[in-house]
DNA sequence: TATGAATGAGGTTTCATTCAT
DNA sequence: AATGAATGAAACCTCATTCAT
């Protein structure tokens, strides 16, 4: 039998499912927010939500991978603009910069969860762990590696600790962002600063 | 007539208690953690249990303080033994140098879980923002303030921010220790070393 | 597309949850039957129940609102049939003849236990308190006042006390009910001669 | 072995303890008035509440006949004063007069929940039974005996049907103090008027 | 006797998931 | 495919009672 309704629209759906769970996820926490919150930010059925995700587990899973390839398309199109490797580095952290509303802290807190609830499971931090190489630890190091190429940046360091340097300077400051006095902007600012002193040639 | 028990005997309960439910919460997480996880892992009733804590969430306060207070105490401790600032800043970065072991991990993890379930408890959130500022925001401005005023750090640069960058870099490191092959010695190493470069006169 | 059952459906249920909750509550009282007990007597399971109410209480509460007015569409009801003042009271005090089956003696139980309840609780006290002078107490003023309009009752009684009179002698005369040996017919009957003799013109 | 304490001092105990129980039950009821509600109001400890009593129902069935008898020996008190049966019917109806204190109330309600508790035990609602007979339906049928006897009162009337016609009123009356706004005392009157009226020869 | 810490069965309520319609 | 009522395991917490001191 032919589907009834065309892919695109079971994209969508899925889409408007996943849309309405981060919003809530990010709200209340992914514990704390139940499948019926989701049901009512959404206005889709919970059969219907269960028709799409196997269970609310996976919501989270897709949400994770969702949202990953999202920042990562972000990044990479903002450092199209950039003609250097110093110039990718600071388009980069000031990509960080303030100001961060309600959904920007939502997200981020949402992100710092999905890290903790992997962290319980091996096989998810496994995953995890191997996007984080594939795509941030990679796309930072391919930066410093193309600016010791270009001479921009010193060639005794190793790209890969810088890499993690990075964004482990990013995450910190991120986690940060809760609290409503944390100055941000300046903080982001001298980082970037010291990073570049450090890198720089 | 005398209480039946000593006080010291009912503190080391509590902390019995505590001990139980810090591992709990550090294998399965706060939220997923149930009292009766604690009541296996202690050997304690539930009704006991409930006898030194009001509840659940009460466990969870009382363990975030003390955490915190034990941590205070540790870093005031060993930054005693130094003689200059340089020298204390030193310190506290290599403090957080590996080896990490599997409790300094559940540490982390529960820690960074306490911070996100603040997040969205504006009470808990701004009791949590006065502790940073009093205990660790503090405890490192005051080290950056001697240093300039020894001449061993530069002058015109904001203490307070500098305490908010060294904070940020150790949370943004410390969360990816969940990663099993995260370099955390390097990337502290690295940091400690562009850190100084930045502030010393 | 349309809701999966009907409201009929729904009303049907509620009642069947109510009907099963009166059982318990006047087998066991309030406080003692449990939700499983209505879970057992009914059928129903323990998620369905709490989709139907809120909480124990609430369907305590709806239980009495139900009773209250099915008592008095029934008085109203009888009340139709009769062509003056006099005969009115004749028969509310008959409606409260034996025989008393187990029914109804689990009816007046649940309705004290309710009063008492409800004693210790301000705002459902002010909420009993209005119903009754809605319901019942307006009621017997108003067949007093009638009678002292056709002249059958003596016009310098007042209505509202009469009223008060009435309805604490049945709630007297009902709570001994409880005795096996209460001889409810003969005090019934002896307390509506003294009450017509007192009041009749 | 000798006892160590004097049977007096353990009978003050005992009362301190029913005392306090009978605050407690008044203020909260009985099934949500703790054991601890106890030793709190009374500062005696668990344990030694637990030497005197049984258990939470024991001292309850000890509050309920300690509490008949004591109205007993009152209105039996009171009655000594009175020297003919149309005066102690009098006094009896006087005794149940405002003003009602919170006291009294508390008292009421307890009395009622005793009622209500024993009407779902039969062998507590035989015992209950049986000192209604014993003590009040005997106390007053012998009054009306008494009256029919010295001519004040119709002889043709049963006095034990009179006699829970009384207590059936002020049981009633009784129950309604519940209302901030009853009028007992208008109450009270009217329903000594047409009892009166009633029986007097 | 007195104490109060300990016990644990049992209470109410929640919520991810299923399934008849 | 969509709906939402039904399910019931499992969570947190209470409290009458016991018992070592």
């Amino acid at each position: 039998m032919a589907p009834i309704v065309s892919d695109s629209y079971k994209e969508k759906k899925r889409k408007e499912i996943l849309d309405s769970a981060f919003v809530c996820f990010a709200q209340k926490g992914f514990q704390i927010a139940t499948v019926d919150d989701i049901v009512q930010h959404s206005g889709i059925s919970k059969g219907a939500i269960y028709n799409y995700f196997k269970s609310k587990d996976e919501i989270f899973l897709e949400l994770m991978k969702a949202s990953t390839e999202a920042t990562y398309e972000k990044l990479t199109g903002e450092l199209g603009k950039c003609t250097n490797s110093i110039d990718k580095i600071i388009h980069l952290f000031d990509m960080y910069l303030s100001p961060k509303d309600r959904e920007d802290i939502g997200n981020i807190v949402v992100h710092d969860e999905f890290k903790l609830h992997a962290s319980r499971h091996p096989e998810l931090l496994e995953k995890l762990n191997q996007r984080r190489h594939e795509y941030f630890i990679q796309l930072f190091s391919q930066i410093i590696k193309e600016g010791q190429h270009s001479g921009e940046i010193k060639k005794d360091l190793k790209p890969e600790i810088y890499a993690n340097v990075f964004w482990s300077m990013i995450d910190g400051a991120m986690i940060q962002t809760i609290y409503p006095d944390f100055p941000c902007n300046n903080v982001i600012n001298e980082m970037r600063e010291m990073f570049l002193r450090k890198i720089k040639a």
